[in-house]
DNA sequence: ACTGTCGTGGGTAACGTTGCCCAAATGTTT
DNA sequence: AAACATTTGGGCAACGTTACCCACGACAGT
């Protein structure tokens, strides 16, 4: 039985006077600085080791870095942000960064609110994914702290972006449609309740990237649109909204997996059958959508990727934070699966 | 276009010239410590207001509280610990406390880095979900700072725990498949790859009721473990074996939902029906399980309510690190659902 | 009028780290 | 041999906040 005693927690000084050095010495040590002899290394790294001595990230924000990176998602929920996150982190294994995740972030409110308290904590940089914030606000935190920006399609000389071309992958999912023979094609939206910068937003442009691809295909007269939330219950709702249209559509295209189960639900419940009835697309490829019960035809936008590029461009912005802005995109695929099939004949 | 001027941070010292009062009053305003006048007090919180001063935690964390908290998760990816962390956010809600989640802890090493990281950063309190340390360095970790710790049925002078009574929840299980009239009941475990303190690890302890309460039905004969991990491939290669033997189970029971979801898809693959040919039952009632296409019989926690007790407890342990340590212990529910029915005849 | 007590406010020294500067010793060039 | 550059190490003052003290005036009870 241990008696807990609160132990005095070990310092730098600590560590100075057990190697014989000066503090200076030892924090030149910790950060490589120049000016330390390999003797000199060697004994504070012994006496590092021997005392057990971790450096105080409080104390060292006081002074500027933390090497605390920030990493905020909407939604926790949401299956496709754990692939980002594992981006993230993979690319950051071996660096000093620790990455902290602030969860729930409903509404620009609690957004900004949570945005603030990493500022607060002195971290050394965010990564922010589909933030709902006003441009203006976004362009001021990122004159406040290092800014990478996942999902906008935006362009700012302060803050890089990543984002994943939601043009092209809601037309992937049009092009796969129209070529089985659809030609009512119904989509699920996402529609904040405070509208502000809308047309940044990945959903919004997913919602006019299948627009533009419905008048490509010449079936403008066709296009209908469902406002709801990339949730199972925005899903669910939306769907039986389509399904209860005098014209039914053949297809539902909605703008995230988790909405596209929601859509399977309510399309089960009316006795529908997919994709014999109807054929249901989602967008994310989550790992939802590969389990082999649902195996739902979706649009892959490489979440690990855009993590990895995100800790990336967040690493060379902390680095310099004046070098020009980047903007990268990629390319989404799509994964065709067995919830979309052919239009019933007649 | 604004210039992106770097602002210096205001501090307490511009809100104390500018409310012509001294550094201390507003550190006491903000605490809301003893010693403040009301024309004091409305004094320095209109300053606040109109220079927009925020604290810094950083300068905070040196002088001792931080208002943050951290959240160690083991596996963002299964959709059980979002609902943890929604209960534990959703508590804190109306407190000045700041939640903070350590993603990515494969691992004995990995949690043991990420227990030190949150220490560093001088938070002041952190929950543990699950965690795969040894007894004895949990211990050591709850003398540094305050620690609630979910799921790990262990019992400790100086930190709390929340937990759910997995021996009860593995006997629902068992007992609901039983009354149905199945025998061949076959349980699916998570074994970790470093064996330390096991018996204390919710898994173990899931495996242990599936034990004893085939040992109470009379069928300790037909008790038959697999040692995978609460994963979607564990699932699955378990399951396999299982439908692999000379006498195939009549029923799975996976100590994971997501475990679960991966035993479904080797028994379609299979080529047999669920729950004609086999039962399957699963632990946490995720969200997928109330998936109607899926429809999953599994035994629910009550994830939100666990949160919020850890966020409860600690809060108190916060306020006073010398009080009595608390046990929670929260009786599980089964929630019967599709993929369980009567074995096939014969 | 004299002692306490209370309410109100401020001065000051930490907390642990790092960036800037300077000093001494050593090496290199003219 | 003198002048100069380079390496090696340390002293010191912040960074922003808070806990601990003390000072002052007002007021009550002797």
């Amino acid at each position: 039985m241990t008696r807990p005693v609160q132990h005095r927690r070990v310092t730098i000084v600590d560590v100075a006077r057990h190697a014989q050095v000066s503090t200076t010495a030892v924090s030149k040590v910790l950060r490589n600085a120049y000016g330390t002899s390999p003797s000199m290394r060697e004994k504070v790294h012994q006496a590092i080791a021997e005392l057990g001595y971790r450096p105080s990230a409080a104390a060292r924000g006081l002074r500027g870095q933390t090497y605390t990176l920030g990493v905020m998602v909407p939604d926790i929920a949401n299956p496709f942000f754990p692939e980002v996150l594992d981006g993230v982190t993979s690319w950051l294994r071996d660096t000093d960064y620790q990455v902290l995740l602030a969860p729930g972030c409903a509404g620009e409110l609690a957004e900004a609110k949570t945005i603030d308290s990493m500022i607060d904590r002195s971290m050394d940089g965010i990564i922010l994914i589909a933030p709902v914030s006003p441009r203006a606000h976004l362009e001021h935190v990122a004159g406040t702290i290092a800014t990478v920006i996942v999902g906008r399609h935006a362009r700012s000389t302060i803050f890089d972006t990543v984002a994943d071309d939601d043009i092209a992958g809601a037309a992937l999912v049009v092009d796969h449609l129209v070529s089985l023979g659809h030609r009512r094609i119904a989509h699920i939206e996402h529609l904040e309740t405070e509208p502000s910068c809308i047309e940044e937003m990945p959903n919004m442009v997913r919602a006019e990237g299948y627009r533009r691809a419905m008048r490509r295909h010449g079936l403008q007269a066709e296009i209908d649109v469902v406002s709801r939330t990339y949730t199972r219950e925005g899903g669910f709702t939306g769907a039986r909204e389509l399904l209860d249209r005098p014209r039914r559509p053949t297809a539902i295209f909605a703008g995230a997996d988790i909405a596209a189960m929601g859509a399977l639900e309510a399309v089960a419940q009316a006795g529908l059958s997919v994709p014999g009835d109807i054929s249901v697309a989602g967008y994310d490829n989550t790992p939802f959508a590969t389990f082999s019960q649902v195996s739902l035809t979706s649009v892959d936008q490489a979440g690990r990727q855009i993590g990895a590029d995100a800790a990336r461009l967040l690493l060379e912005r902390i680095a310099d934070r004046a070098r020009r802005s980047a903007q990268i995109t990629l390319s989404p695929t799509l994964v065709v699966r067995g919830t979309t099939g052919p239009p019933p004949a007649g």
